[in-house]
DNA sequence: CTTGCCTCTGACGTCGACGTCAGGTTTTAG
DNA sequence: CTAAAACCTGACGTCGACGTCAGAGGCAAG
């Protein structure tokens, strides 16, 4: 598969995958030409890297947490699971403070609504 | 009080408090000499706003829902309260999108702890 | 074999939420 | 009264995840 091909699967840019390799979170082989070529795989890779950048992770903590993804071995397991539970508790911190701001604006529009009924009554 | 006080009560810096008043995000009375003056409902205010950002709300979409807090009337509240539902949903999804990634990562850490007591079995 | 689409490598542009610096005024503490 | 601290208005810098453009090469179809 080229890069094209893998883009229109992954619905992320032609750009954003040579960004992801450049940024250490994607390998290429590459034909004679230079042309990158991906396999199948490549395309939850990629679902997974989007997952983690809408988590409001960066390019630098994915690099990071990756390589335990490919290959759990003695070396990155040490520092990576201390870095993913770090990641996971931020991520149940994100996720409790959005839930707090949905709440704020469910309290604000009740209240929006509340006085639309009481100018409604006039 | 002054900006250098209301940073200091709210965390955030001058600058960014400056940069909420050029968004239309925050007013301030201004001394004779041209110093900004606030009142203690702004802190409130700067902490809402705030709640807003961390949600991933422009400070464009930030400015059309804030006056529906500040007066509830009935040229705001049409379109404001669309708006208001619009961004509600967005934090919805978003935050089931976060517990999803966060599911991920807990599957990604226990198959990395299931491989480290295999290795610790030899 | 050529035409048109795909791909390549730089390299500069963008956007939002500020940081930071310059150069000047104002307020406060001693 | 003076010096330090806080404030003011521009205006340029930053950072991350790409968008976009230039110039050149690669590949399948007619």
């Amino acid at each position: 598969m080229r890069i094209g091909d893998l883009a229109a699967k992954t619905g992320v840019s032609v750009r954003a995958i040579r960004y992801y390799e450049e940024q250490g979170l994607l390998t290429s082989v590459r034909s004679p030409s230079g042309q990158r070529h991906y396999t199948d795989d490549q395309v939850e890779r990629i679902a997974f890297i989007q997952r983690l950048y809408t988590a409001g992770i960066s390019s630098r903590t994915i690099a990071e947490l990756l390589p335990c993804v490919e290959s759990p071995s003695e070396e990155n397991s040490d520092a990576a699971m201390e870095r993913m539970r770090l990641e996971r508790d931020r991520l149940t911190e994100h996720i409790a403070e959005l839930q707090r701001t949905r709440d704020a604006l469910d309290r604000l529009m009740s209240v929006a609504a509340d006085f639309r009924e009481t100018l409604a009554v006039h």
